[in-house]
DNA sequence: CCTACCGATCGGTAGG
DNA sequence: CCTACCGATCGGTAGG
């Protein structure tokens, strides 16, 4: 058996997701060529079969990267102590650092995951709504403590997570506001208007 | 010459856009194929071509249908009489009719719009921004007037239109709520956190 | 990591 | 509205 080069390796490999999350962002999974991936990372298309398997692995690779990161965040949210309103807030900050900060692949995972194929597909949907059934969880706990009103959890849900998405359309440096004028604005518009 | 038959042919190509709206929703504009089309049709592919010009045409056609629906729309709202509070909640209850009447055509709108081709592409995206500066005036109009918080009107604006297209991932008449409450709960969520 | 190449599929045209 | 077909491009493999 030959050497493994674990460092070598994973580093080009990951090169390679890298390059694909931003081409996939700019143009769609589906427009973006393996030649032209290849290109950007600065070699022949069949060279890029020596790192990864295929096209719809890199995808893979995208989106479970992108879930795991906020299933994980809401566990451990879950776990921590305080109030539900203290965890709601801290959920929604995550999930503005996440868009700001990986803005790629958060991006391709919102996108394009309907390109997986299965079982990655299904696997991908059933993560999804779980996470959401555990945020709806969490909004059910702060309007049975009487923190928030009483509104429909799911929508509540709903108009978070889309609120805070919407930060694909950030073009980044365009707006004079800087990151924190935006994560506290758009968490304050977001709780104020479910608090009681 | 010959005669010309409006009625037929025009409600032929206005098949032919609305099973290409649903197709491109389900799958996406460039992994849909004009022969996966011709077959919903129910002709073959280059029959398609008598009523078309071309598969992106049909992309042009849906993203700018939806566009003006939305400028023309925000456009009799400023004309009205009405406090810039009435305004926007009026904006915002267009927004979430059109997102549930119109669900394949803007969901393509909003997300397969990169596809387009110059100069339509520029067009879009130039009504689009223009589209959201006015409703951005009509926040700082509210802030005027003492009825707003003291926010930053451009991430309101964001916050209220990306909860808005959240309704992309309303799954119709899965969750037994109906489009009153969803309505009512979301427009109040996003109000009440800025107005005074 | 490359050259050479394959079978499949694409959007669209010719011609009737 | 169809059959027949074109040139281009696709993801991926063979072989070294």
């Amino acid at each position: 058996m030959a050497k493994i080069k674990p460092g070598k390796n994973a580093s080009k490999r990951d090169l390679i997701t890298q390059k694909a999350a931003a081409l996939f962002k700019k143009k769609g999974y589906s427009s973006t060529s393996m030649r032209e991936l290849a290109e950007t990372v600065g070699v022949e298309a069949p060279s890029l079969y020596n790192h990864i398997g295929s096209k719809s692995e890199l995808l893979q690779t995208i989106c479970f990267k992108v879930a795991n990161a906020f299933t994980g965040y809401l566990e451990s949210a879950e776990a921590a102590n305080g109030s539900s309103v203290t965890k709601l807030e801290h959920t929604i900050r995550f999930h503005i650092h996440m868009m700001l900060q990986n803005f790629n692949e958060v991006y391709v995972a919102n996108h394009e995951w309907k390109h997986l194929k299965e079982p990655y597909l299904s696997n991908f949907l059933i993560q999804r709504r779980s996470y959401e059934k555990r945020l709806i969880g969490l909004v059910e706990n702060g309007i049975a403590a009487k923190a928030f009103k009483n509104v429909n959890p799911f929508v509540s849900v709903l108009t978070i997570l889309s609120a805070v998405r919407g930060l694909e359309f950030w073009q980044q440096p365009k707006k004079n506001i800087s990151n924190r004028v935006l994560e506290d604005d758009m968490v304050n518009h977001l709780l104020k208007g479910i608090i009681k």
